[in-house]
Formats: structure tokens, sequence, C-alpha cells
DNA sequence: TATTCAATAT
DNA sequence: TATATTGAAT
């Protein structure tokens, strides 16, 4: 794989090396900063204070500059002509401004600046402005605009995920097929502001809008222009930090290019959709309501009716689901569960999920082919509670078990929450078979998850030593959202830091281990947010940006003990069925292995660990 | 004010 | 089509 040739330092491939960078800045403290950085991610770098110097020196060619960045503020001369001028030359460049100024970025932008940076300029953002350069090698004049992407590109669902462009090969890699966007290197590189962002706060609503701290340039070519009127914005920004995909964007403005207001849409991430179906466990029935998930959820930029639309989607989904279940499931359902039963979850060619993967379109899907969704004899033999789901009365009933026994414990016991959420994709095979969910790389990538697969089967094979456990929850299943359109490629920047990125692109497609890595993330994560549970998910804090998502050992997240009256009682819940967890976990390694990727021995001696303190804590802590 | 429904937008 | 936003009703 072309991606996995390339070399790779402090994240960058290694065409970005070595890269002539040109920076201009009258202010010197700045310039000697932003130069030392910038070199430090091995670009080379020329600077000086004068923008005519700068022009005289590409004029006379004295270096092969592949990216020139300014202080849009000049002093000795007019940026916009200046950047006429390196447009001609075909040279990107970025902008960079102490204070973000929106109109004059704007215009900049307009005039063809590839990026607008608001100083500070964090040094994720300097580590990725290669990634301008490399759009403009790839394409040079024109941003090539694929029939499919154009206006839905901003739906999420074909180019998510692969920001880069038509670097994709060499960056991201994924599987068979991985799409370029058009927004090229451009929302690549917003997309990794938003990772950074990510790699501080462990869940976020992205939405399209403007970048953090980079606006992004509207498409240049006049197609495109129009294309831009059509599409969305860029710029990924985060709604609240944000994780996601990008989506095309460039400011919110109108065909006027002034900036408009409307509400960037935000995308409801994996994570962040973990986190709400975690709140809705930890509150239960009675209490999921938008804003006390909201409180749970602990996610900053989110609103209340954001958080209520979702709700509502959810339901909606759950009563499909429901509706579906209640007749018969497909009879083709075997395999999978046959799998499970065998301890092999994913069922150890769990390619076929796999598979579809690879060879997804954009939409991805195995919807409408069935022939592959398998279920486990638990959805067949345990359907979903058929509850009202119309106005409150959806929580009548335990949504958030499966089994038959619709105990209303909604737990503060993490370790609870944890089945339950291993129960969610149980449930995703239901879903696919009965669903009209746009069943989509997130279900599979779900499937594949196998931290989630590895606790799910542990459960599943002590199944009988557990008879209280709900881990299948319908509404997991209904985790639909975890799926679709929003979801993204398990080596997708959001997901993971750019490190890990890079890492992954140059590991190889989704082989085992890119997935493996990626189990690890979600394991952590999903751990992370299981821990939070009890008394608040995911205290959002988080904010090591070395670790995403958040360590969950760092002990900077706090939980709001506040928010604790919103957690059901449900310290009844019999410890002694997880103590045997417990030692199930410990003692039977073997069955953790015998899973094509798992998480990694730490990850799995963390959960114990963790599950061990915190059935602790719960055992002593009065609610 | 909070929540939900349903229409609308993307 | 699916998902998110938003106006309006409750």
């Amino acid at each position: 794989m072309e991606h996995m040739s390339r070399t790779e330092t402090n994240g960058l491939p290694g065409f970005a090396h070595d890269l002539q960078i040109l920076l201009v800045d009258h202010d010197t403290l700045s310039l000697m900063c932003i130069a030392s950085t910038l070199e430090q991610y091995s670009f080379k770098v020329t600077t000086t204070e004068m923008a005519s110097a700068a022009l005289s020196m590409i004029t006379e060619q004295k270096d092969d500059y592949k990216l020139v960045m300014a202080n849009i503020n000049m002093p000795d001369m007019d940026s916009l002509s200046f950047l006429r001028v390196l447009h001609k030359k075909e040279i990107p460049v970025i902008f960079m401004s102490s204070e973000m100024n929106v109109n004059v970025a704007k215009k900049a932008l307009a005039e063809g600046a590839c990026f607008f940076l608001e100083k500070p300029i964090s040094l994720e953002d300097l580590k990725s402005v290669w990634q301008h350069v490399y759009r403009k090698i790839r394409t040079p004049r024109k941003y090539k605009h694929k029939p499919n992407c154009g206006t839905k590109m901003n739906s999420g669902k074909d180019c998510q995920g692969i920001k880069i462009n038509e670097a994709g090969d060499v960056l991201r890699p994924p599987l068979g097929g991985v799409k370029s966007n058009e927004a090229g290197g451009e929302s690549s590189l917003a997309t990794r502001h938003a990772l950074d962002i990510d790699k501080q706060n462990t869940c976020t609503l992205t939405c399209k809008a403007q970048g953090a701290s980079g606006i992004k340039r509207p498409i240049d070519d006049k197609e495109e222009q129009e294309e831009v009127k059509k599409s969305k914005v860029n710029t990924e920004q985060t709604v609240s930090e944000s994780i996601n995909k990008n989506e095309e964007g460039t400011e919110n403005r109108d065909s006027n290019g002034t900036t408009g207001d409307k509400k960037p849409r935000a995308v409801w991430t994996p994570e962040l959709h973990l986190k709400f179906t975690a709140a809705l466990s930890a509150l239960g029935d009675l209490k999921s309501r938008p804003k006390a998930i909201l409180k749970l959820m602990n996610v900053p930029n989110i609103t209340v009716r954001q958080v209520a639309s979702h709700l509502q989607k959810y339901k909606n989904q759950v009563q499909r689901i429901r509706e579906t279940d209640t007749t018969s499931l497909p009879s083709s359902l075997s395999r999978l569960s046959n799998c499970i039963n065998r301890n092999e979850f994913p069922p150890a060619k769990q390619s076929s999920l796999v598979c579809q993967y690879d060879q997804r379109t954009s939409s991805f899907g195995v919807r409408g082919n069935t022939a592959q969704l398998d279920a486990p004899n638990s959805l067949i033999t345990s359907p979903i509670p058929v509850a009202g789901f119309n106005n409150h009365d959806y929580r009548r009933q335990n949504l958030y078990s499966g089994l038959s026994h619709y105990t209303n414990h909604h737990t503060n016991n993490p370790s609870e929450f944890y089945l339950r959420a291993q129960g969610q994709f149980q449930n995703l095979n239901q879903i696919r078979e009965t669903s009209s969910f746009g069943y989509g790389a997130g279900m599979n990538e779900i499937m594949n998850q196998q931290p989630l697969g590895i606790e799910e089967n542990r459960f599943r094979t002590s199944e009988s030593h557990f008879p209280n456990m709900n881990y299948i929850t319908p509404e997991a299943a209904a985790s639909p959202y975890i799926s679709g359109n929003t979801f993204r490629f398990p080596n997708e920047p959001p997901v993971m830091n750019q490190e890990q990125y890079y890492t992954s692109s140059l590991t190889g497609p989704f082989d085992s281990q890119n997935q493996n890595q990626f189990s690890t993330e979600v394991a952590r994560l999903t751990t992370e947010v299981l821990e939070l549970v009890p008394e608040q998910i995911a205290s959002g804090n988080a904010t090591n940006p070395n670790k995403f998502p958040a360590d969950f050992n760092d002990g900077s997240q706090k939980l709001d003990t506040t928010a604790g009256e919103a957690s059901p009682p449900n310290k009844n819940q019999p410890l002694s069925e997880y103590d045997e967890l417990l030692k199930l976990l410990e003692e039977d390694p073997q069955e953790a292995s015998c899973v094509g990727s798992v998480p990694n021995a730490g990850d799995a001696d963390r959960y114990c660990e963790w599950l061990r303190e915190t059935l602790l804590e719960n055992s002593t802590d009065p609610l």
C-alpha cells in the first residue's frame, strides 16, 4: 500500500518533510515562534518580516517555496495584493492574524488564501499546514468535484471520513475505497483541527462552520463557488469540541459571502452518542429528558434542543425497531449467533462485515444485504420490550433492558452500564435486519469494535451466570446512530489523534491491527464513558491533548455529584454478579484473546481494575 | 420553562 | 433518505 510506504515523522508523511515554507510576519516574536515550531515539524522555514521582501524572494526563486504563511496585516503591503501575486504563482497562502476578523479573513479566503489562522496558532495547526501544499500539488488549480460528493458531502454521508482528499491514498488509506473528497487538504486540515480539539474533549458534536481557529478558504473556482452556494460550510468546527467528521465547509455564508447566522448542523458522533445512551441508561426511563440527559452527558456546546432532537430521533428509531421486532426476524440469523455462542465475537470471519466495510461505497452498507445480517439468538428469543414510545410513555418500561427483566434498576453501577453498552451492540444485527436504519459504516464498525464485542462476548458466554444482566439494550440497538452517515471510519481523524491517524495509515488498511487499534480507542472511550455514567457522563474536561479519548486514569475528570441525583438507585444490583464478572475477566484471558482483535492486555487490566474500584466505590458510597 | 411533535432544512 | 434544526403546541 502506498500509504504504508511513506515515511512518517512527527505525524507527517514523508513528502511533507523539508517542505519549504516562507513565513512572513512583521511581528518578530511571532515570526520566530512560528518558525521554530514549523521547523520542529521538519519543515524548512524561511522568514522575513516584510511582505515585499517575501515577494522578492519568491520572485527570485531562491527557494522553491511550497507554502507561504503570512500575517495578514502587512505594514508594507496590502495583503490581498500580496495574495494575488502568490496566487498567480500558485503558491498556497495561509494568512495569520492575532485577531480574528472574520470579514478580513473571508475576504482573504475569497481571494484565494488557503486558510486563515488565528493566533495563537496551535501546534497542530502548524503541523497541518503542509496539507494545503499537498492539495496544491495534487490539484494545482482546480479542485475536482466528484459528482456524488457535491452538496451531499455536507450530509456527511459520502465524504465523511476521508478528509484528505486526494491525499487520501497517502494519509488515509482505509480500505478500498477511500473516498476522496473535494475538500481535499483543506478539509483535512480543518478536520485535523477538530481532531486536536477533540483530543481534549472526548465528546463533541461537530458541525460545519468556521473552524475553531482557522477559516477555510472558499473554493476559488467558479464552478466550485457554485457548489459552495449549495453546499455547506466546510470547515469543521466543533460544537463542543469536536471530533467528527468534517464536511465541506467554509464559513457560513450566504451567496454574498456574508456570514450567515445559520446554525451549524451538528453531527452526533459515535462517541457522543455513546454518551447519550450512557446518559439514558444512567438516568433511567423516567428521567431521560433532554435536559437531564444533557447534564449527564456533560458535553460542552450541545444544546438541550439538540439533545431533544437526538432523543426524538432515537425514540423513533427504537420504535421502528420495535415494530419490526414484533414481527419475526428473518431466519437467516444464525451465523453470527453461532459465532457468538462459540465465543467468537466478532465471528472469526467477521470479515463479512469487515469486507463490507471494505467494499463499502460511500454510503456503505449492509443495507439490503441481509444475507450477512446475522443476529444473535438472544435477539430472537428476547424481543425488545414493546413499550409505547409515544410521548413519555416510552419510559414506562425499561428500554435499556432487552432481556426478560425489565427491572428498572438503572444503574449507577458503571459495570452494569457497561454491560448495557455492550448490549447495545448486540442488537446491531437486529437493527440491520429490522429497521430501516441506514445501516451505515458505523454499524459495521461498531460491530467490529472488539472491545465491545469482546466484552459482550464475555458476558454472553457467562450469561448463565448473570441471569439478571440486562445487557441487551434496545436502545443500543437503536444505536443506529452510531451508524449511518455520521459515522466515521475507524482510522478517521476524528476518532484518533493525529499520531494515531498517521500511524494507522501506515499500518495498513483496515486490517486487524488497525481494527485493534481502533478497538482500543473505543475501549477507552467506552470505559471512560462508562466510568462516568454513575454520576455524570464525561466530565468534559478530559483535556489531556495527548490522549484521546481522554485518559480515564487521568484523574482530571471530576464527577459532578449533583448529577448523582439524576442517577437512579441501582446500588442494589447484586455485586456478586460483578464479582463473578470480574473473575471472568481476569481469569479467562484466553477468552479474550480468542477474538480476532482485542483490546490489549493493558486495556483489559485497566478495565478490570477500574471495574473493581468502581464496584468498591459503589458498594460503599451512599447515593 | 421544558418537552414534544412535526415541518423544514441540509 | 437520513439526520439535524426549528416553529409551534403542550
